[in-house]
DNA sequence: TTCCAGCGGC
DNA sequence: GCCGCCGGAA
């Protein structure tokens, strides 16, 4: 396995680095995210918040805007709140363990491992999606619908084994990039996971229309009304062949929006 | 069309 | 456990 990792290896840019912030930023990108997307998101969201302390200091629409693009925007306020915690708490230093991580917004169990093991080094049970291909590929070639379950035990006793923990790293690299060239090679293998599913259509979906509602509030800094917010996306939504969107579904959003904490809202003004 | 170094709320 | 969340490459 160490061996085809090597010979399979990716040279990606968050790869060069061990501070626990970088790692973090980019584990948090590319959550649900292809790679090929992170690299010049995480080179500029790095240039403009060096550090936790430097993303601690800087404005919620500030990060929103780096963001753009990029793809699920509640991960940017999850990573902003992360930071202003580890500001406040922890000196602008990460937690060091994998139940400190844990604890953060926006860190679940692979991304609190993937810090663990790509930032310091130390063995972690990091299950995503390349890895679940590697298991799957090689002991469930047949079956169908595999939990994680089954798989965690699996990854654990491989990830603690002398042979991987001793550079968790390079362990963790391997089963990456080969799983990346098993979906280049083979139909997806995470396909037969038993928590697989399809996701809906992005056209015309409500999420879209978040999107769509945050770009124009932090096209406003000084604020916009709620009327005009709704003229706008209607506006988009019929030049787009799209019915227009009513506004109990238009209000729904927003207040979503609203306590989710993307903008606030002051008599009837949206501001970033 | 499919998928992506998942997470959080319910 | 199930669903919503973003956007574009192939």
């Amino acid at each position: 396995m160490l061996a085809r990792g090597d010979e399979l290896y990716r040279d990606l840019p968050w790869r060069h680095v061990d501070d626990p912030y970088a790692v973090l930023v980019s584990e948090i990108m590319l959550q649900q995210t292809q790679v090929a997307r992170v690299g010049r998101f995480w080179e500029r969201f790095l240039s403009a918040f060096p550090t936790v302390d430097a993303l601690a200091s800087a404005a919620v629409p500030d990060v929103l805007e780096l963001w753009q693009g990029l793809g699920y925007n509640r991960r940017a306020l999850a990573l902003k709140r992360t930071a202003d915690t580890c500001a406040a708490e922890g000196a602008g230093r990460l937690p060091e363990t994998y139940e400190g991580m844990l604890a953060l917004p926006g860190i679940g169990p692979a991304t609190a491992a993937g810090v663990v093991a790509f930032a310091y080094q130390r063995p972690a049970v990091y299950l995503e999606t390349n890895v679940r291909s590697v298991f799957l590929h090689e002991l469930f070639p047949e079956e169908e619908a595999v939990s994680d379950k089954v798989l965690l035990p699996l990854v654990e006793a491989a990830a603690f084994h002398p042979a991987a923990a001793a550079d968790p790293r390079r362990w963790y690299y391997g089963l990456l990039d080969y799983g990346a060239h098993l979906k280049a090679t083979v139909p997806n293998p995470s396909r037969r996971s038993a928590g697989h599913s399809r996701q809906s259509a992005f056209e015309g979906s409500r999420r879209q229309k978040r999107a769509w509602i945050i770009r124009r509030v932090l096209a406003a800094p000084e604020g916009v009304s709620r009327a005009a917010v709704l003229a706008d996306l209607n506006t988009a939504e019929l030049a787009a062949g799209r019915p227009e969107v009513e506004p109990p579904l238009f209000n729904s959003i927003v207040a979503d929006l609203l306590a989710e904490g993307f903008f606030r809202e002051e008599n009837d003004t949206l501001t970033p």
